[in-house]
DNA sequence: GTCTATAGAAGGATAGAC
DNA sequence: GTCTATCCTTCTATAGAC
């Protein structure tokens, strides 16, 4: 049994959502790539388009957010943990022909200045993102302000590189992007809490002068 | 006389496109808030919305290039000069409560999988970005792979930062965008290189060894 | 080159049989 | 809860009078 329809629907719409955005997916195109009646999707969601809409964007935020922990998890040192996430995320865009980037980014540009509801479920997605983000950096050794202020950095340099990769085609952005922060949560973290036993050679601090 | 048919078709349509993306702003809307009849705009744009949408992408590339040049001429130093731009695109974003961001992003996503023809354009816009910002910081000192490469992280982090303040509705993301990109060129220049004009000493040339 | 009218397709939404 | 048929609106695009 592989999934109930309403999950086929939301699986669907976020695939949809993330390559076409909110306006250029259609609920036939919905319906049709789900292999579900019409009727259905207005029995499952009422509120029409915008209610499927809030509920992809919250639960692509969250599957998103949970992959992120996963790949942060699977590496002891935070610094490495966010270059591998860079990384897999462009591996992500080439091997599906730069196509799934963020889940959400096209739906919030979309209907920020068009759906109050909808703008508020992707303001709560990315506030989501930056409060577990900074938790965990902070649980790292960064101090909470730092940290905060470190993960609104990293997720918009990973938001912007996605829009330019989408565009070039090339991975260069996230690259790019990949190597600064890195370097960025290494710089902010304490110098005394070593992160990689083995012989990496740690940079000095540098002194003011 | 305040501007000609063809140039408020494309006037209007570069604002809608940026509050709106590119499927959702329609053409009858576009020919209203024109004030041009619906004729015209296949007399001047043949090639119908796509023609007319790589138009406004491209001249819309050019002008928030030219802001940013403005800005940048403005500030002597450049370190300044990052962190005047991202004040600035704060302070327009809260003007407008949230909708004037970058002209192109919302379109960037919406057409990186749906049309080669709008994506390219967008991708030139991009790379005419990165070329001319990176060309601007190799002649403050920067090394120009070092310059290419920052250029790529400025442009991301705005482009990111764009989609996180439109999102929540606060300028936070490029407040600390504003500050981190304008480190990232301070640490970039050569420290032997003044920033303000009044007593520049000129930067030697470096040989390679 | 301006403007109106309309075609033809696609969009979201609803009704009702089963 | 499934599925079909259909309504109404909106969209892009075209035709043709002026």
């Amino acid at each position: 049994m592989p999934s109930s329809t309403k999950e086929r629907i939301l699986d669907v719409t976020a695939d949809l959502f993330r390559q076409y955005g909110y306006t250029g997916t259609g609920l036939k195109q919905i319906v049709t790539n789900a292999n579900a009646p019409f009727g259905s999707l207005y029995h499952f969601f009422p509120g029409g388009k915008e209610q499927l809409g809030g509920e992809v964007i919250r639960r692509s935020g969250e599957m998103y957010y949970e992959l992120l922990e996963a790949v942060l998890d699977a590496e002891p040192d935070p610094v490495q943990g966010i270059a591998a996430f860079f990384a897999g995320a462009a591996e992500v865009l080439r091997e599906t022909d730069y196509a799934d980037a963020c889940p959400i980014a096209t739906v919030a540009l979309e209907v920020a200045s068009r759906s109050e509801p909808l703008r508020q479920a992707t303001a709560d997605v990315f506030d989501s993102w930056v409060t577990g983000a900074a938790g965990r950096l902070a649980a790292g050794g960064i101090p909470p302000d730092a940290a905060r202020t470190l993960a609104i950095l990293v997720i918009s340099t990973l938001e912007g590189a996605f829009v330019l990769c989408r565009a070039s085609r090339t991975t260069e952005a996230l690259d790019v992007g990949g190597q600064a922060m890195a370097a960025a949560v290494q710089a902010a973290l304490p110098p005394s809490a070593p992160q990689r036993p083995s012989a990496s050679p740690r940079v000095r601090r540098r002194r003011s002068h």
